[in-house]
DNA sequence: GATATATTCAATTAATTGCTTGAATAATAG
DNA sequence: CTATTATTCAAGCAATTAATTGAATATATC
């Protein structure tokens, strides 16, 4: 075969080693949520409802795309994704979110019939944050809330919210985020706090797209 | 099933859509001539080497998932890259080039014993095009010269360049480019300029990368 | 040293994918 | 209207892939 044919052939191969591994939707899942934090194969397994050899054999697809990297820390292997990866991860999302008008259709299936839903707008919701006239909550696991979270935010993790509502003021608004738009954590407080009497509604960012705004982020405690 | 896991395999399945779409060898190369500018059926199987049947369904594919855009044209049918693909398709050479290392392997196995290959210093070549003090030849087809290409350059067609040689100053050193780093048009220019004993090297980079690093660009005869 | 836990490995099965081939559909030119 | 050219469609084959299952490794604890 022609040496340039060749050439390209090769380097072309080597390319669709990227596309390869995130042309599998658990495989996307996983990155996606490598890209709020390193976590454990049995998290991660949990998570996307996978069994753990078949999350395993899925994290090793990726770490020999070269998208994830391994570490041994006792008994527990953490994954982590490599640098850029969360980068381009954004930008497939991107596209695909402008380009595939089923993404849109099926958030919107989703979420029909329930209250609180709607897009907050934004630049609104600061100057209220700014007045503290509402109430932001942070309803993911508390390691996630300490790596960082929007300013200001209560860490309240969706499974000790219904514990918690007594210290939650009745009369403020209050505003609920989680990973992002396909995180339904937020989905779900919003459902329990308007069932409670509660004025409750769902911010679809996450603390990643949060910060790509340019807000403000905190972390600890 | 639980609807939640239900709603995000429906749109980690979407997502897939792109990755799927860029799992193929054969279609980055499509999509990577796409971005260069749009090509009929035809063409893009030339310059892949694939059947012009082979060629068709790749492109179907990836106008399934969104990546481009068909327009018949007369008896063409011209493909076009999607808004947002060619960023996306950046990022992803990106992540390839600075993760797996045998992409440098095999440019450099190509590249072995070729003469004029290093990669040329930027700053120093903006510096001799502005002292006039080296020739730049673009010798892509002429069609793309006139969509875009380097300000001060000269349309030195490949298969052209061997009758226009009389025209180029022999005591000038000639520095040719083409499409970017995985086009070959310009190794094979260099290698014939060398064998006849001029001084030519190579610009690895091609119009959007210039284009990408602010440097100007030109269109037009 | 034995036991428990987290992860990986290996083999199997069903489903999907890429490529080839030959025929079918347009759109244009004579 | 017929011939030509560009593209797509449809069927078939070989190769690849995702998920399952059960066993094997590795690390820590008792």
């Amino acid at each position: 075969m022609n040496p340039n044919r060749r050439f390209k052939d090769e380097i072309y191969d080597q390319f669709s080693r990227i596309g390869k591994a995130v042309s599998s939707p658990k495989r996307l899942e996983l990155l996606d949520i490598l890209c709020q934090g390193e976590r454990t194969v049995e998290i991660l397994a949990r998570e996307t409802s996978l069994t753990v050899a078949n999350t395993s054999q899925h994290l090793q697809v990726l770490k020999n795309s070269r998208l994830v990297e391994q570490q041994k820390k006792g008994l527990y292997v953490v994954y982590s994704p490599a640098p850029m990866v969360c980068e381009f991860f954004f930008s497939m999302r991107q596209v695909a979110e402008n380009r595939i008008a089923e993404i849109e259709q099926i958030k919107n299936q989703f979420l029909a019939g329930k209250k609180g839903m709607e897009p907050v707008d934004r630049d609104a919701l600061i100057k209220r944050i700014q007045n503290n006239d509402v109430t932001i909550l942070d309803v993911r696991p508390p390691e996630e809330f300490k790596a960082g979270h929007i300013d200001g935010a209560l860490s309240v993790p969706l499974n000790e919210l219904e514990l918690m509502l007594a210290k939650l003021p009745k009369n403020k608004e209050i505003v609920a985020y989680c990973r992002g738009p396909y995180c339904v954590l937020s989905v779900e407080a919003v459902e329990l706090l308007n069932g409670k009497g509660y004025h409750a509604v769902r911010l679809e960012e996450g603390v990643q797209d949060w910060r790509a705004m340019g807000l403000s982020v905190a972390s600890g405690e």
